[in-house]
DNA sequence: TAATAGTACTGGTAGTGACCACATTACCAG
DNA sequence: CTGGTAATGTGGTCACTACCAGTACTATTA
């Protein structure tokens, strides 16, 4: 890893000082609420001027890696590393944190008309056409939660079958094949009672406690881009989020 | 509302330009996907430096008003108003755009011994003392949730039933009183069933299907300062979250 | 001894000036 | 008509400079 800023890279000199002072807060060089150097130390240090440290700071301070005291210096935070709400929310990695085992069974995808609901959420006219995904999705082999995605996808994008089979994640397509990356999600979460199809699927009683999580994806231009509802065993599973209110940068006096 | 930037007021420039901008956006005078003027422009119709403008627009940025594009502009992003989290998991606030009444009963008020689970929440010593608050929370007059706030406040810090009731708001008493602006939080959300007693406050049947909440409040400084466990009747209640995807900043090339 | 003023650090705000990278348009040569 | 090119406008990066505002410590003073 680069200890050092190189001049001569495409790459922003502010973004090589952030990628140092994280490399020594992951490693661990820096304890938790210890001051790091002084943006004046960093200046000479790295031969940078305070502009660009300020804007590599502010990037992880943004991030949760630091937090600054004015008058006192800035300091390394003392948070166990969050991941990114992506990895958070994504249902893999969510079970493997848990130490199960994660799995799907998709049930069909097919290029279809979607309910009214739906093409709200999407913001979609009346009459276009969506992909539907159906999944459900195990844990150490056991039903866990019912997953239908909708996508919006420009006209002649197409998603088959075996993509989906190989690349697993529905996110890693879309990134991958369609550079769409998600940058922001309104989630929703209730408690309904299985019907008597959805039971069965679950390997539930009719009649169960489930937990209702309805989600739409925005892009990076804010176009809604997927709508997911996922129905969970209310026995077996947790939701977790983690929240960072923005900065709301209140009046100063 | 202020339209030109004040120099001598200790408010800084950046700021009140982020006030004027913010302004225009929600006012609907810019409207969604248009461009603002560019940060040359903004420069001469405000007398005021581009380090400045700069400033103001990435709090902006970062704040979902506005979006970048390089080489295009700087346009306002087709966004619903979306509030800062607080006010979003804030129960009042909450209920208020369903276009319910918020109240609340509050059942005790007591310095006590929290259970081992809080202890570890809120990374204190066996045997710390902290307050905890029991309120009943109405809609329109019916419960709908029973919450348990336990907080940890430095010695001496107290809190009355009185300034409780006065206040309406722990979130207010906190900021208000001690200064203490949480500024992130872990949640889970999960199913369960009502207990004799819980059914009884909340006036549903017993073993009726309800979302647990629980909530760690972190301070500006990543300490601990409320565990928070509520439980919502499951037919009358959704939560609701916001997501935002870090910049990941990913490699420029 | 206890309060006060000084001082030397910290981050916070702000201006100026320069150049780079990307997008759009108009224009020109083929 | 097509493809290249130059001009111009946009945001992106960076350096240097200056001063303000909070904090912590020290030396001075009452």
């Amino acid at each position: 890893m680069s200890r050092t800023i190189d001049p001569f890279t495409a790459v922003p000199k502010y973004f090589q000082l952030a990628s140092i002072l994280r490399q020594n807060i992951e490693d661990g060089e820096w304890a938790p609420r210890s001051p790091i150097p002084s943006e004046r130390q960093l200046e000479v240090l790295y031969n940078i001027s305070r502009t660009t440290i300020r804007e590599a700071i502010n990037s992880l301070v943004q991030q949760g890696y630091l937090y600054r005291e004015h008058g006192r210096g800035t300091f390394v935070s003392p948070q166990k590393l969050q991941k990114g709400w992506m990895e958070l929310t994504s249902f893999s990695e969510d079970l493997v944190k848990r130490g199960l085992v994660p799995g799907q069974i998709i049930r069909s995808l097919q290029l279809m008309q979607p309910p009214q609901r739906v093409l709200q959420r999407l913001e979609l006219p009346a009459g276009s056409l969506v992909h539907r995904i159906e999944r459900v999705r195990l844990a150490d082999g056991t039903p866990i939660g019912l997953q239908t995605s909708y996508l919006s996808l420009a006209p002649g994008q197409e998603i088959t079958m075996q993509e989906m089979e190989k690349a697993g994640s529905l996110d890693r397509i879309l990134s991958e094949k369609f550079h769409i990356i998600p940058t922001e999600a309104d989630e929703t979460l209730e408690v309904t009672l299985a019907t008597p199809e959805e039971a069965g699927l679950l390997q539930v009683a009719t009649g169960a406690p489930l937990l209702l999580n309805e989600r739409v994806l925005f892009s990076q231009e804010r176009t809604p881009v997927e709508y997911v509802k996922i129905l969970y065993r209310g026995d077996r599973y947790q939701y977790f989020v983690h929240l960072k209110r923005q900065a709301i940068a209140e009046n100063p006096r």
